[in-house]
DNA sequence: TTTCATGTAACTCCATAAGTAGCGTAACGA
DNA sequence: TCGTTACGCTACTTATGGAGTTACATGAAA
């Protein structure tokens, strides 16, 4: 009846969404860092393309989170207060709007049993949204930044920008 | 068997894991019925394929919660007391250990920064993750039955098995 | 005008739940 | 023994969505 789960969160090959992470990751050596930020440098910084950065940047630009410039020195800039941006708010502007991989289908079923299933399940997974939604709203990218900052001293590291 | 195609239309994009509330829904239905079920049976119930359906069962079966008997009357029959079987016991028999669509890749970063995100990341979805489990684990399907008994009988219903 | 950078569309790739078909196997009954 | 019933299993197909890739257009600076 309990509970010892072996198989955590970031487990068994599965392809999780990681936009958030990622964004979190390029947001954070951002503000560490002079001046505009190319696509492909972030890209080579992720591992990954150029392309695929520019398509999950482009969010957080509508969103009014960096700004973007052409050309020549152009590239990625934050464009807000980090003190004000929840980790939330990144997972929103990304678009990564599926927080959960189980649920259920029929959504307004005829049978009464599927019904109270439904609910009985439902209701554990909006619990939990709810209480992931608090904790990432609760987190600005500021303090998450300082978090860091903070660990890293105490770690007496110096390898701040390891990727890049 | 008929090709079933609708359910495209109100399910329009994500595609969840809907295994659990499946199981549960057949697994309340045994319960309130005499003698075994057929794999066709529970197929017509859940408006899908017999095959599905023993695909899933096997894992009930493995973990010992039902038993399946071959030819003639034979079927699906439930074999454990349904007060000691959870709904998170149910969700990990039936093989659903992807809980969350979001998460990091690079479990093992080099660099520090994205060691820090990933952590304050996963820190949060470990929390709803135990919550979750927790939830899950405290509610016996002979608890999700009763419930289910007593707001048929307050609302004066008596479609105890509309599907089937 | 050349170069560098973003913007975007149109693919491919991959993992996974689900749907499907076919054949094997065990249990019963006539 | 034979036919029917039902599970058991394997292989294939479909749908989805994040990610990866290619190609080309656009805009800004040197």
């Amino acid at each position: 009846m309990v509970a010892n789960l072996d198989w955590g969160v970031e487990d068994c090959g599965v392809r999780t969404d990681s936009r958030l992470s990622r964004t979190l990751h390029v947001l954070l050596h951002m503000a560490r860092h002079d001046g505009p930020m190319t696509s492909e440098a972030i890209g080579r910084m992720l591992g990954t393309n150029p392309v695929v950065v520019r398509r999950t940047m482009a969010g957080l630009r509508d969103a009014g989170y960096v700004k973007s410039e052409k050309g020549h020195g152009g590239g990625w800039t934050i464009a807000a207060n980090l003190a004000e941006v929840s980790l939330l708010d990144i997972h929103r502007a990304v678009g990564g709007p599926r927080i959960f991989a189980i649920g259920s289908d029929h959504p307004n079923p005829d049978c009464a049993v599927e019904k109270a299933v439904n609910e009985a399940v439902e209701d554990t997974l909006r619990e939990a949204e709810a209480l992931l939604v608090a904790r990432l709203g609760a987190i600005s990218l500021a303090e998450l930044a300082r978090s860091f900052d903070a660990q890293l001293q105490s770690c007496g590291t110096t390898t701040a920008d390891t990727c890049g």
